[in-house]
DNA sequence: TCGAATATGAGGGTCAACACCTATGTTTTA
DNA sequence: TAAAACATAGGTGTTGACCCTCATATTCGA
């Protein structure tokens, strides 16, 4: 089976060089190149590639505005992002955005080659560097297990009166949604902030805002 | 190369079944296989197999309990959870904690063995299912462009505060930082909210809890 | 069975957020 | 240059979160 590709980069030797490379895949089908977004957009919903490799950082439109840009117009193309930035917000965004793969600029080649079958197959890949670095965010994974733990301590009304805290209930909407008084429901938030160590001004909102998917 | 294995689910056709459709594949070596969490942990700590296959509702320890003390332990092994929930949230804490791989069960059999031959390559590998639904959850990715459009509105001096509101600081604390009135403050907290129409009670401090990583 | 935890309710007070208003000097822009 | 936007600051008032103490009935574990 063939698939049919685009590559967008502001680097013309990259480009090129990239493009040589697929080249030694019979399989792969280069259609059309682009030295920025806006280029590459009209590539795409002119030709509708089955897969599209973009650059994050490029001129006139980015890697993922050509991407998001793309989706919405309902192209059936899917995304590869080839960047160097290993941040983890530009991950996550390019993750929420659609992108069916993400690789850094940097891995192996066999790393790019092995991303374009798995997404042209509608897989997701992931670059195992990104990997690493998810892996390594086990900082913020220390957090959320202490909070379980103080969770633990919570009783089931407790529990319910937060999660409706974190709904963006007042006290008074809580109380008449659970048919109790408002005294209650404000004594219940008072034992949660004990309980889970918060205080100072506003403290269970910011705390229910915070974790209102873990809860 | 051959690949050690290590299956863990509770229920005993699903784990013998996946065991017989692993045996045809020549390179993978099933060395050990468990009933619950907890038998799965030991043998993955004693037997150190490349690759530990782990359910994520079973007795004793769930799939992600086992796999974050084993990581704890420093083990080696790669961890891949094959489950039957697409939950988000699930998602989300298998991939904090470090797992490799994440396929539903009702997934093809072809997708499993992929996942294996990704994870044991140190690759990360996702259910297409999966890629799915997090590709539908440009809901809010929807909700994020409209927020990144009221962003726009707002001036550095007002950003900064919200910056600051963030953080968890009060007006107070932020007219000491800044050198400023704290009525100059609540001023721009006022015109933030008008400007992204955020109304009721604390309906900053939500926001900004919220969306503190998007600043 | 007895004490501890829990769910319920109340009265008291403090403080911060927010909403509405005015005002003045500066900067930007049309 | 005139108008608009912005940063600064103040006044006044409402509301809700949070803090403290107290009280009662129920449930649950030791």
């Amino acid at each position: 089976m063939n698939h049919t590709l685009i590559i967008a980069d502001d680097h013309p030797v990259f480009r090129k060089g990239l493009i040589n490379i697929l080249k030694s895949e019979k399989s792969f089908q280069v259609i059309g190149e682009a030295a920025d977004g806006g280029e590459a957009l009209k590539i795409i919903m002119q030709h509708n590639p089955n897969v599209a490799i973009l650059d994050i950082d490029m001129p006139v439109l980015g890697g993922l505005e050509v991407c998001r840009k793309a989706l919405k117009l309902k192209s059936q193309t899917r995304f590869i992002i080839l960047t160097m930035f290993k941040e983890e917000d530009l991950f996550n965004e390019a993750m929420n955005i659609g992108v069916s793969g993400y690789v850094l600029k940097d891995n192996a080649v066999s790393d790019i080659i092995n991303c374009i079958y798995s997404v042209a197959q509608n897989d997701l890949y992931i670059s195992p560097d990104i990997k690493q670095y998810l892996t390594t965010r086990k900082g913020k994974q220390i957090i959320d297990e202490e909070i379980s733990k103080k969770l633990l301590k919570i009783t089931t009304s407790e529990l319910r009166i937060l999660k409706l805290v974190s709904e963006n209930k007042s006290s008074k909407e809580i109380a008449a949604l659970l048919f109790i008084s408002q005294k209650t429901v404000e004594n219940h938030r008072s034992n949660i902030c004990r309980k889970m160590e918060l205080e100072g001004n506003y403290a269970l909102i910011k705390f229910a805002a915070e974790c209102k998917n873990s809860l």
